[in-house]
RNA sequence: CGCGGGGUGGAGCAGUCCGGUAGCUCGUUGGGCUCAUAACCCAAAGGUCGCAGGUUCAAAUCCUGCCCCCGCAA
């Protein structure tokens, strides 16, 4: 078949790596405009259009739908269907319909389960032990379309949205080239999503990086892992901001009815901090505004952070 | 030119504003103590103070340029 490809970030190199060695034919690649990134503010294409660049197919970035002139290119690409992997915009429900075999979108979660933008995240956020890919159709809802094909992944203890990220894609790439296979044979047929377990997950925002040491320690470390590396996690210490790399809950928590953010103790392996509900955190790697990451044991040197002094 | 912090023995930091023989904690090495120890005591080694130039009797410290690392913001 012939698709256009909707992406932007290295989530979907994958999937369009795999539709490119496919059968089908990628025709249009679709991304998001070139943007400044750094301190330095480089303009940097999106992955997905270096690759597009290396392989000669034609590139899109429109910066909207409401002219209609890429309602045009996407008519005049001549596709079957569209398949988007983390483009990054909506699309207008107008456009749905021009692909005769409509959109395709691979979601990164077992759905119904983890609707929305950052389904990898809130996968370990809520400390789910497993998680998935599901290739959809895609509705007018927010990734409400019938589904067509899903596949488990186990989340490990040591994940982070860092590490799961990319074994996602590449899982996704597959089943989504399974899908269009399946789709063109006739073996893959669209079934309603169930409303039951449904959930929808928010966009990340920076403000979550900010930590509450009253949430549970558990809690603490799973949005760490959620939110590595971004927005990431972090404290405020001596008036300066500190990153937290590495947090581990103690298990079993010491006793106390210290406020949340107190210092238990310090030794070589982390600084134990009280957390909510009589729970207690380890933080083992930290890093200072304007410093060097560094492990607990090389922090603690310089820093001194004695037991009874406060974060957050 | 988006805003800001930092580069000082192997590690992490202080010292820079108010120039004057480089300091703290840890580590390393040797010795001691101990049944023993990552614990304790004593001692030692180890530094072109990011690079280049300038000012000065004298520069880690003041001035100029450059390199590298990092936080914020995008």
């Amino acid at each position: 078949m012939n698709v256009v490809f909707f992406g932007t970030p290295d989530f979907a190199v994958p999937t369009l790596e795999a539709l490119i060695d496919s059968r089908h034919r990628v025709v249009l690649v679709v991304s998001k405009p070139d943007k400044p990134v750094g301190r330095s503010q480089v303009m940097m294409s999106p992955p997905v259009v270096e690759v597009a660049r290396r392989h000669d197919i034609p590139c899109e970035q429109p910066k909207g739908f409401k002219s209609g002139a890429f309602t045009e290119a996407l008519g005049g690409a001549g596709a079957e269907v569209a398949v988007i992997v983390a483009y990054g915009k909506l699309i207008p429900d107008e456009l749905l319909s021009i692909p005769p075999r409509g959109f395709l979108n691979l979601h990164p979660s077992l759905l119904p389960r983890h609707r929305g933008p950052s389904p990898i995240q809130w996968a370990l956020v809520c400390g789910d032990r497993s998680t998935g890919v599901t290739t959809m159709q895609i509705d007018e809802g927010m990734d409400t379309g019938p589904i067509l094909l899903q596949e488990r992944m186990t989340i490990e203890e040591g994940d982070t949205a860092e590490t799961l990220s990319p074994r996602l894609a590449e899982l996704g790439a597959r089943l989504m080239v399974q899908t269009l296979d399946g789709l063109e044979d006739g073996t893959v047929e669209p079934r309603p999503q169930p409303e039951d377990g449904a959930n929808v997950t928010p966009m990340l925002r920076r403000s979550f990086a900010k930590v509450d040491w009253g949430m549970p320690a558990r809690q603490l470390v799973n949005r760490l892992r959620g939110f590595t590396p971004w927005p990431g996690l972090y404290t405020t210490f001596r008036g300066g901001r500190l990153k937290i790399f590495g947090l581990e809950e103690v298990r079993p928590a010491p006793p106390g009815d210290e406020d949340p953010g107190t210092v238990l103790g310090v030794s070589s392996d982390g600084i134990a901090i009280r957390c909510g509900r009589g729970t207690a955190a380890l933080m083992t790697e930290m890093q200072r505004e304007g410093r060097r990451r560094l492990p607990a044991d090389a922090f603690q040197i310089g820093e001194r952070v004695s037991r009874g002094e406060r974060f957050g």
